[in-house]
RNA sequence: GCGCCCAUCGUCUAUCGGUCAGGACAUCAGGUUUUCAUCCUGGUAAGCGGGGUUCGACUCCCCGUGGGCGCGCCA
């Protein structure tokens, strides 16, 4: 018989009690992805089970906890829309109620006072570690155990006065009514002193489950170094919250079989803790991309326009854009932009003058002849009506006319109407460039042309 | 150093003792396309090593090896 038996923890079973779990994060000024996974991880679980994801902030290191730092741990739940239930609890405000604890623990002989002599000044207070091993059951990493010479007492309460982390995190779960924890590998540890100090305030441990860390290539915990790792740049880079939010769900966790892409209400109704890894997981930008793409590429054209005019805003040439051609050119361009931030397609739709990239212009306008080429073409154009079909027709024309083979005069108008040898079909291209840009540029572009 | 945890294609993962070890990203080769991308088809690619248990092990156990986390008057 391990001793756990002896230790009050709350029912097993989620479904004959009311959920509640919180997500509790140090207001930084950024939201790491291995947190706001956690939130995610917690959030699932809350809406599974029809229970309540509860918002802690633990802004106890005051320097930092500025309001600013609070409001983007606010805006990153928003924009994930991962929505709480009850009122944000600051545990600055909580101060009284922790300190009333550690008053407990002493009355009961249970902590006591010590001065530690280090840098301290004077007594600070230190919980007394139960004489025996203590086990409990994770929800994804199974029975961990801990034997007693391996748990050390600890202080609770710093020689000013000030609670420290481990007091103020079981206070405020048992003040909130925490039913189960859902929070990152690197805890493992602390759990051990938390279910001592649950156990020593008379209140019944919840139910644990740490999830695996998110790594970087070498294996080490995934930081900025490595690419975008706070929720603001993903927004910055243009990365979709449904995407993102599919993603992070994946990382560490599978409904089993197949299924990747899910909407949130599947991944809800799918979602349990029993099919979190415990192996560490490496985040892959790539595929984010990728799904990412998937979103885009599905979404109704208004939502597409919305986004993209907010992310464009930025730039000059959208900020006088006319809002019938930029309509017209995201519908053109949204089947492949992968991140709402990659508007390099865009930008000669919107310029008088544009640049060509050197590589395009000497494979295609390098060519001989290729002058004479695109003055045939331009005529053929001039007379034709802007349609797609009736610039294929013309282009089909000049092509014939100039002893081409239709399709061979497609990539040369391509780098002479948008200066790159990518994009949009070339036709589309010019029906929302319109007459007179087209026209002009293929003057202009003459210049660049071999003769 | 001590304690704990982890280990399937390059990456994320499926598999709950019996599978040609499946899917996705990436990659390669074809095809579609007016370019690129998309899309379609196909290919390369994995059970860390060694012992057990079992008729049978990726799956269970043990020992290695490798990696991670923890060991604060940080959170």
């Amino acid at each position: 018989m391990t001793t756990s038996v002896m230790i009050a923890f709350l029912p097993f079973g989620a479904t004959t009690m009311s959920v509640r779990v919180r997500f509790a994060p140090s207001p930084t000024g950024h939201v790491h992805i291995g947190n706001i996974r956690a939130a995610i991880f917690n959030w699932l679980f809350a809406r599974h089970h029809g229970g309540r994801f509860l918002l802690r902030i633990e802004d106890t290191d005051r320097e930092r906890s500025t309001p600013e730092a609070v409001q983007t741990v606010i805006d990153a739940l928003e924009w994930l829309r991962l929505d709480w239930d009850e009122p944000p609890v600051y545990q600055s405000a909580q101060r009284d109620r922790h300190l009333a604890a550690a008053e407990e623990l002493l009355r009961k002989q249970l902590a006591y006072r010590e001065d530690k002599g280090q840098e301290g000044r004077g007594e600070c207070i230190v919980f007394r570690m139960p004489k025996r091993d203590i086990s409990f059951n994770d929800a994804v990493k199974g029975l961990l155990r801990k034997n007693a010479e391996d748990l050390k007492d600890f202080v609770i309460v710093r020689s000013d006065g000030t609670p420290v982390f481990h007091l103020a995190n079981v206070v405020d779960d048992i003040a909130m009514g925490i039913t189960h924890i859902i929070r990152g590998d690197d805890h493992v540890e602390n759990t051990f002193r938390h279910i001592a100090l649950f156990e020593a305030l008379e209140a019944p441990a919840p139910r644990y489950a740490h999830l695996p860390m998110i790594v970087n290539a070498q294996g080490k915990p995934y930081s900025k170094r490595d690419g975008a790792a706070y929720v603001g740049e993903f927004r910055e880079k243009g990365y979709w919250p449904e995407a993102l939010l599919n993603y992070l769900a994946l990382l560490g966790w599978s409904p089993g079989g197949d299924r990747e892409k899910m909407s949130r209400e599947e991944m809800i109704s799918l979602f349990s803790l029993d099919r979190v890894k415990s192996s560490p997981a490496q985040m892959d930008l790539r595929k984010l991309t990728h799904l990412n793409s998937l979103y885009v590429a599905e979404m109704p054209l208004e939502t597409f326009i919305r986004h993209m005019r907010e992310y464009t805003r930025r730039h000059e040439w959208a900020q006088k854009a006319d809002p019938t051609l930029f309509e017209r050119v995201a519908g053109l361009l949204q089947t492949r932009t992968p991140v709402f931030s990659q508007t390099e397609a865009w930008e000669h739709f919107f310029r008088d003058d544009i640049t060509y990239d050197e590589k395009a212009v000497r494979k295609t306008l390098g060519q001989p002849g290729m002058r004479r080429v695109l003055e045939t073409a331009r005529a053929c154009l001039t007379e034709s009506d802007f349609s797609v079909a009736g610039l294929e027709a013309a282009v089909r024309r000049a092509a014939a006319a100039s002893n081409l083979e239709p399709g061979r005069l497609n990539q040369p108008l391509r780098v002479a109407v948008t200066g790159s040898a990518t994009g949009a079909g070339i036709f589309e291209t010019m029906a929302v460039l319109g007459r007179e840009k087209t026209l002009t540029r293929l003057q202009k572009a003459a210049t660049l042309c071999a003769e």
